[in-house]
DNA sequence: CGCAATTTTGATGCTGTTCAAACCAGGTGG
DNA sequence: CCACCTGGTTTGAACAGCATCAAAATTGCG
């Protein structure tokens, strides 16, 4: 049992949600969590689930809503350090949110009652957590503006560069299938696919193997994304 | 002076985001905080401004940023108790956003580090903030839903819906011009007209003047929003 | 090697934008 | 009280981008 809590405190600590607490604090955000484990495919959680905090520890997460036509939607990764469940926790209300594990994943999950606990007696979680749904919004409400102002390309050019920017480098790996960064985009995967076969053609980029983009022009594609 | 604080106090007490605060608390915020008056089309802030938070106690506010082919998006109107400015207050950024009056109003401003420290101090003023964005995160991603899926008919049919749902009635005003009703679902004037009149041609509703619109059969009109 | 899923390619049609012009309404000043 | 003027709104015609459907080609994997 010790065992158990010394590993969740030294992840508890990791998380910039829980970095700023006292330790006495952290203590008890590791005696209320609880790990979990999935594995690829597996659900988190659903539309109509009374969900509590859940916070990557390891994997990926995707999560993503069901368009009336039957179609996902992907609203938002979660990799390790990133919290889900916000929406629920608050509202009292439940989400209309599916989230799924796209790899072998571990995630802490706090009770509902004890996160809103711990919020209403640690100001500092609560500000954290709003200057990252703050900053969710925000991205969100770009892209709004993009799905109503730009044509696909310019968003396919900012991904584009997003995704380089965070792989610290011109070569990376899209971290999906090519249907749902479609899906993220707006799109569909047909026409994805003929913008990037337009990017390629242009010498903007390189598509490898196993889902390898490689940025051969970074300025080019910055002026498709800003056009 | 002690009319003025007088005012403020019961201002501030009766915004949601204060209201659960103790007195001496209350008592704080009302003299941190200062009154504005602006007037029609006065601008309130801009992009690159360093802004404070900004409470909503008269008038109407659009909130809005301009697309890259200048054209504006309007991302949300601020009516009495709501409360604008909470993501460049956290981030210690500056917005891309305007904000307008679009009616003679008065906003109570608070300062940007005395709203840190409330925040600090007061876990339920967070709390309470971390749920409206948290709200307003749902709301923007229900839009990007709506963007990429559905046609233009059904968000409108949907906005109609809520207008006249918040209206308590069948029969309602536009709060803005339909120019902007449109850049909100993100079409244009033209195309808004032209679905605003199919509508009426098939006596789902009835467009009145000065913006009026009347809700002849609800439930056809949910047919169309849901379709 | 062969299956199943993903991705690409092609042809077609629709939705919505754009540009242009007419139209209307409310507000102003004579 | 009316002519006028300035946004806002409507209408029309032509065009562009994207979705859709169907089918072929590729990829990854057991």
């Amino acid at each position: 049992m010790n065992d158990g809590h010394d590993y969740l405190l030294h992840f508890v600590q990791k998380v910039r949600l829980f970095a700023g607490l006292p330790e006495a604090a952290q203590h008890r955000v590791a005696f209320a969590a609880v790990t979990c484990q999935y594995r690829h495919d597996e659900r988190i959680y659903g539309p109509g689930d009374r969900t509590g905090l859940f916070i990557v520890h390891r994997g990926l997460v995707k999560v993503y809503r069901l368009t009336e036509s039957g179609n996902e939607q992907l609203i938002r990764l979660m990799s390790p350090g990133d919290f889900l469940g916000e929406t629920a926790l608050l509202a009292d209300t439940t989400t209309d949110h599916f989230a799924v594990a796209l790899q072998p994943s571990e995630l802490c999950v706090i009770d509902r009652a004890r996160f809103t606990g711990l919020l209403g007696q640690h100001p500092s979680v609560a500000v954290q957590m709003l200057q990252t749904v703050s900053g969710r919004l925000g991205t969100a409400e770009e892209m709004v503006s993009a799905l109503s102002g730009k044509p696909v390309g310019q968003r396919l050019a900012q991904q584009l560069l997003l995704l380089a920017d965070e792989a610290g480098g011109g070569v990376f790996w899209l971290p999906t299938t090519k249907k749902e960064l479609a899906s993220y985009l707006g799109t569909t995967a047909e026409t994805l696919s003929r913008r990037l076969g337009a990017l390629q053609k242009a010498g903007v980029i390189r598509l490898g193997p196993r889902r390898q983009v490689e940025i051969l022009d970074p300025e080019a594609l910055g002026r498709v994304a800003s056009a």
